[in-house]
DNA sequence: GCTGAGGGTGAGCGGGCGCTTAGCGAGCCC
DNA sequence: GGGCTCGCTAAGCGCCCGCTCACCCTCAGC
């Protein structure tokens, strides 16, 4: 049904690459706190505790607070730069790749949304360098949906005028999910990837003129 | 060219309802401040040297560092739903109403991105019973969005299949733009408006099957 | 000119923060 | 089985937080 199968599931068995077992018992614990309740009201003892440790074994792992943000934040960007460019580079239209990468971005953002908020909305308070970093990820980010949507402009599949602005509204638009999804809510991530697709299908003219439903 | 006017600038001459002088630049400085850095992360010794004053000039006009949060965040979401309701209630058939409504609301985030940012991204800072307030006055701006949604279906305007989920969309694509809009980038407030108004219609299927363009 | 009220200040409180350090105990090498 | 390594803890340092309190100016009323 979908390109990028068991990865928009959001938290199956991520963190894999964390090595020692207590340093990613510790990462896990640190994005559950940030998520709740944002990076500058978590404090380490609350991350010490949530992962079964001292407060001061965290500074086994991680120089400071600062560098499990980073790491969490460099890793959600990877996988989310990842999910985009298994759309991106699948066979298929324009039209096909685009609503695979919305798709399963969005079912990235609101099934992991605990992970995507911390990646997407924490940014500010990282370090200049690290943000750098971050940044530089994230144009990567936009570079991958821009260019399908330039495909589906020169291929004729698309109708925008404004393409720069057009990516940066269906980027905008796929992670403000990860502020207002409710996993207790009505809508499943596959819902509303299914939904959202389609919506940015409609505002890039897919189907070509005549054609306003998929 | 727009129903609401003035009021989409941004920060002309808001806050006036804040009465004395002092407890209003004392909120000016703390939205200034949250913006810049968010809640946690400002302390009471920011804002009232922002505002020129001492640490414990702040506690003369409010009782503590939350209140300050709930006043700006209430008086944000009321014009914010000042906003809507003027476009929504305006004359005209449902696709201006909702070009309206969708561009006057984006300039608001865009220009206003200081209050915008603060109201947005910072209700989770919240007591539990403040934040039940505000989140009365949300329920009040999605049905807005949504009362002109559905007219635009009933009149055969619009082709909408999800109207709840459709609304939900466009009120977080306006919001998000808080999120990334930047002063010194490339969009004014106005192009930003115009581009999301474009984008929203699309989104709804105006202008019926045939008429993709506006 | 005295008085009272109210907006403002300087100094500082109790506490919780990020982070450090000395030492402990289990497991591996020889 | 003695000693080393290494993951971890108990205790606590220094700092800065939100907030308070005793006191001080300024100015209106008389």
């Amino acid at each position: 049904m979908s390109t990028a199968e068991e990865t928009a599931g959001g938290e199956a068995q991520p963190w894999g690459e964390v090595t020692p077992d207590a340093a990613r018992r510790l990462l896990l614990a640190a994005v559950e706190a940030f998520a709740e309740r944002g990076y500058h009201a978590t404090t380490t003892r609350d991350i010490a505790s949530r992962a079964g440790m001292s407060p001061a074994a965290l500074y086994i792992h991680y120089k400071t607070k600062e560098e499990l943000l980073h790491r969490i934040s460099r890793i959600g960007h990877e996988k989310a730069l990842e999910i985009l460019r298994t759309a991106s580079r699948a066979e298929g239209s324009a039209t096909e790749r685009l609503a695979d990468a919305v798709s399963s971005f969005v079912r990235w953002h609101a099934g992991g949304r605990t992970t995507a908020r911390v990646v997407q909305y924490e940014l500010d308070s990282l370090g200049p360098d690290a943000r750098a970093e971050i940044l530089g990820l994230r144009r990567k980010v936009d570079a991958e949906v821009r260019g399908i949507i330039e495909e589906g402009v020169r291929s004729g599949e698309f109708d925008v005028v404004d393409v720069h602005g057009t990516t940066l509204a269906v980027l905008s638009l796929c992670i403000d999910v990860a502020r207002w999804f409710n996993v207790d809510g009505p809508r499943t991530p596959e819902e509303v990837g299914a939904l959202y697709a389609d919506l940015v299908l409609r505002m890039v003219g897919a189907g070509g003129p005549g054609a306003a439903q998929r």
